[in-house]
DNA sequence: TCCTAAGCGAGACGGTACGTCCAGTCTTCGT
DNA sequence: ACGAAGACTGGACGTACCGTCTCGCTTAGGA
């Protein structure tokens, strides 16, 4: 599952000794972040062109290219920017917290923007082992992070099995949201998070309970 | 899930009617695809350009263009002729037939050229309305349609409870693979699928069954 | 100089006739035909393209191509189809004559589609000897034996004077309009006519005469 | 009658104000201009081809495209790279002056080039009225001022009568050359040129003058 | 205060591929 | 044995970007 998150940056000029002459701009270089998230979310991943980027940026390409060596590494770091901050809950029970986090997915792919968002990502992933690193330590990690700890705290409180498997649960809460919103086509709502809730917590409930 | 089939073409011509005029070659589709899958074997995915696919063809520029409407929907295809099709299990028992479609699956995943198959799939439904269609009337489906004969063939055989959603299962067995191979990257593997099989059966485990 | 007609019969439909399988081939050459005239007229020579005459006379481009070797041949002899008879004046004088002439060239100079036929033709005659033939001894040199005629008559009746030289007189005569046409731009009517006239005569005028 | 001049360039870039960003290298565009008059030479008007053209000169295709913005406009300018300018006589007689002029005329049509430049020119006029202007306010206009400027001198020494419509002198002058050459293939050679210089002076001689 | 290095927006540069359009040829079917 | 339809190879067209390279200018810090 992905939920965008908070993300800094990847490339940067080695700041450390003074540089002579005039400095790089700081408005520039949000200007053209933002084009490029703007675009990406506007046209999708593979319509985005540098010029297009540098345009909207009111920039000029020479701008963008002192700062990002070429287009995959820039859009890595615009992905980094489409970021959702997750908040963590805490119900009080295992059921609330993950409902809680699947309403915060069923927000990404309510958004019109999402899907070319993410099936762009997705094959630029399949393409690039670089920005397929990039959206796994970014907003990947976010979401999974953020399910691991209701989990584990779930576990700690005895209602769900100690010694489950986290990674399979994980994937087995997003992944068929993922599936249904990318390939299937099927409703992403509610009554579906729900489902995957209740299958979730009767597989891994703790032995001997419920 | 999906399982690639046959050789569902996505652009096609109708073929109702007995067209006037000089049949298309089936030398030169045949021709183009070989071209393109030995292009994409060489040189990867994104280099891969039309010319190139034509002048490997030995075919005009044209012939290809007058078949695949665009890059991407020749790509597509060309890849999918890589992947196999998917027999319908008997085993006998609802775990067996699942475990058999999970190893299909498995096996398309192993394929490396499914990465970019299945990115580039999702990239082009995103974009067009028409290719979603076709992907998920064609490829899709028949995995959908596998995965609903075992599956009612375990309810009538009171393995499972009768009245399950289909549908959701269906998500649930093929998401996680899906959403693990093209997002988070962890394996995508035997255990994976014994894992999801032992939940899928867990939760829709006919009432007061065992 | 050249006068071009107004032909019609661009249309060959007239399919009445029952056709028992036997060849209709004049109709198609016809239609072929008179497709060209009408494409030359409308979008110029260089525009005509082999398939827009197929297309326009209802016919196969095989059907052009099994008559005609290469579009040259067919415009070559289409361009012979826009001739018009051009009456030979008998005014009873030089001066009525050669008016008449020049009315009959302003005639052609007035209509619209005169331009692009006649700078169409220009261009085809420089780049194709064999058009160039065709051109000369089609309708130029119709025009060319109805100023003969004219001016031997004068001769002969002493208006103008023994021995002239017959193909510069034409070339005076035809030459200012085509060039103010084609090149310079300036109005191509009935007063530059009279004046061209007018210089001829006194040009040519007998010697000794007023 | 145009005696092609200097390099009045058709496409341009405004050019009154500073323009921003790199200028264009006048290296690329002596080089395509260079390349496309080798290659009219070459393999003749027709061949010529835009990716010839950057090929020879070393150049990318936007970069011509940038400079003429369809091919005909490149070549006109190229062809006219190959006549040169026509300097105004005077010769202190009116029949000297007009047999100068004429002799540049002469060159010009002896240049086989001329040929396909002035039938160029022609069809690239009929078709565009932007074409057409610069070919009259440039090459065309060159002639006429020349033309103009002697038959004044004439008129001023008498040798002419005063109010004789220099545009239609002119049309007579040139008119019958370019007449010939294009349309009727008769020579275009000193007797020609010395008969209509006789026509002309006889025509607007100064009344009562001999 | 001036010098120098590097920044800036703008846009041209050489390339490469795109998707379209014809020329002239070939192939199928129907009449 | 035609004729209409339309596919075939080949190659130029004009466009759009890529990543690089000037241009004339601005913005600092250090001399």
């Amino acid at each position: 599952m992905l939920v965008i998150m908070k993300r800094e940056r990847i490339e940067s000029p080695a700041v450390e000794t003074r540089a002579p002459g005039r400095p790089r701009s700081e408005e520039a270089h949000d200007a053209i972040l933002g084009a490029a998230v703007a675009l990406i979310r506007e046209v999708g991943y593979d319509a985005v062109t540098m010029e297009g980027i540098a345009a909207k940026a009111g920039v000029g390409k020479a701008t963008v290219y002192r700062r990002w060596k070429e287009k995959e590494t820039l859009v890595i770091e615009a992905i980094g920017r489409i970021v959702a901050a997750i908040p963590i809950p805490d119900t009080g029970g295992a059921e609330g917290d993950l409902m809680a986090l699947m309403r915060a997915a069923l927000g990404m792919y309510a958004d019109p923007a999402s899907g070319l968002l993410l099936s762009g990502l997705v094959a630029a992933m399949a393409r690039s082992e670089r920005i397929a690193h990039a959206v796994r330590t970014g907003f990947d990690a976010t979401w999974r992070a953020a399910v691991r700890q209701v989990l584990e705290r779930a576990v700690a409180r005895g209602e769900l099995r100690a010694g489950l498997d986290i990674r399979l649960a994980t994937d087995v809460i997003g992944g068929p949201l993922f599936y249904r919103y990318l390939m299937s086509g099927g409703p992403v709502d509610e009554p579906l998070a729900r489902e995957i809730v209740s299958i979730l917590l009767r597989a891994f409930a703790r032995e001997g309970g419920g």
